[in-house]
DNA sequence: TTGCTCCTCACGTCACGTGAGGTGGC
DNA sequence: TTGCTCCTCACGTCACGTGAGGTGGC
C-alpha cells in the first residue's frame, strides 16, 4: 500500500499527473485510509508502471487505456501509429531547425549547420548518438584513408554543406599535422 | 486591401488563425468595409507574411512578437534558444521512436528497426536527407569495397543494431551477386 | 505548535479548431 | 431566394502545472 506521495516518487510520475490518470480513468480510484489518504496497491502501481512505459514512448494516453484494456489485437497497430506520428514530428522539427539556421545565419551574417560549425559540430552530431571522439577518429580515418569521397558523402548524410564540408576538411588536415609533429618531437 | 479570407489564401494560414493573432495582439487590428469586414493592408500582409516565416521555424508566438517590435538585438538570442528547445525535442523524439520499436518488436516477435527493416529500411532512412538511390548504391560499393569496417559504422551511425547490420551485410551481397548475374547473361 | 503530506476544486497553458447563431453581398 | 463570405462569442484540445483554501498525522 502506497500513498500518492510514494507511488509519485517510486513512479518518477507527479502527484497532480496520477491524479489526472485517476480523473480520466485511465487508473481506478484506490481505496482510502481512515483520514480519505488515496492508498494504491501493488496492482495499481503496476499498471501504473506499464502506463509509464508507454507513455514514455510518446504513446497518447487513450491508446494507452486501450491497450491495457486487454484488446492485445490493437496493441500492434496503436503502436504503429504512434510511430507515424512520431516520424512525422521528427521531419516537421528537422524542417524547423533548417529554417531556424537560415534564419540565423541571416541574422547574424555566419554560417552555420544545425549542429554549430566544424569538428566539435561534428563531435556533437555524433555523441547523441553514442560515438565518442576515440572510435569517431577511427571511422574518420579509416574512411578518410581509404575512401575521402565516401566521407564526404558521410558529412553530406550528417546534413553538412558543401562549404562545411570543406572548412571540416581543412580542420582535419590540421589536426593531422598536428598530431604527426607531435610524434615528431617525441 | 484584402478581405480576410484572401489574406488567409496567400498568407496559407487559416481565418482562426488570423483571428487569433490579431486577438493576442500580434496582428493590429485592421480597417472595417461598410459592412464591418476586415479590409488588411498591404503592410499587414507583410507583417502577416514575416510572422509566417518565423513561425514556421518553430518559433513562439511571443517570441515573435518580440522580434518584430524591432528589438534587433533580441533576434539572434531568441533563435538560439528556439533553436535548442528544438534539439531538445528532436533528441526526445527519438527516445520514444527507440522505446516504440522496442515495444513493438516485443509485441510482434520480430525484430524492427526504427525506419524498418533491411535495404529498403536505409533508404527509407536515406531518402529525406536527399540521397537517392544512385548516390547510395555509389556510397556504398566505395564504403564497403575500400573499407567494410567503415561501412559497419556508417550502419551503426544511422541507428541499426549489430544483427540488422549483419541482415543487410548479407541483403547487398546477394543483390550484387544478383547484379553480376544479370552482367554476365547480358 | 510546527512542518509535512494529503485533500478538492478551479483556472491556466499553446495555438488554434469547431460549432452556434446571425448578418451582408452578388 | 440561394450560396457565399463575413461577424462575434464560447467552448474544446492534450497532459498536466499551479495556486487557493482547508484538513490530518508525527
Amino acid at each position: 500500500m502506497f500513498t500518492i506521495g510514494r507511488l509519485s516518487q517510486i513512479s518518477g510520475l507527479s502527484r497532480t499527473a496520477i491524479l489526472y490518470y485517476e480523473s480520466i480513468g485511465l487508473l481506478t480510484a484506490p481505496a482510502r485510509s481512515e483520514s480519505n489518504y488515496r492508498l494504491y496497491s501493488n496492482d495499481s502501481a503496476e499498471r501504473l508502471e506499464k502506463i509509464c512505459a508507454y507513455r514514455d514512448a510518446g504513446v497518447a494516453l487513450d491508446d494507452i487505456a486501450q491497450i491495457l484494456s486487454h484488446e492485445r489485437s490493437s496493441e500492434t497497430e496503436i503502436l504503429e501509429r504512434t510511430l507515424q506520428m512520431l516520424n512525422q514530428k521528427a521531419k516537421e522539427i528537422r524542417q524547423c531547425q533548417e529554417r531556424i539556421t537560415a534564419l540565423l545565419s541571416q541574422a547574424t551574417g555566419t554560417k552555420r549547420s544545425v549542429f554549430g560549425t566544424g569538428l566539435n559540430a561534428i563531435k556533437a552530431a555524433l555523441a547523441p548518438l553514442g560515438i565518442s571522439d576515440g572510435i569517431f577518429l577511427k571511422v574518420h580515418k579509416a574512411l578518410e584513408e581509404n575512401s575521402p569521397e565516401g566521407h564526404h558523402q558521410l558529412l553530406a548524410l550528417l546534413g553538412f554543406s558543401g562549404d562545411e564540408i570543406s572548412h571540416i576538411d581543412a580542420e582535419m588536415r590540421k589536426e593531422r599535422e598536428d598530431a604527426r609533429d607531435d610524434t615528431k618531437k617525441a
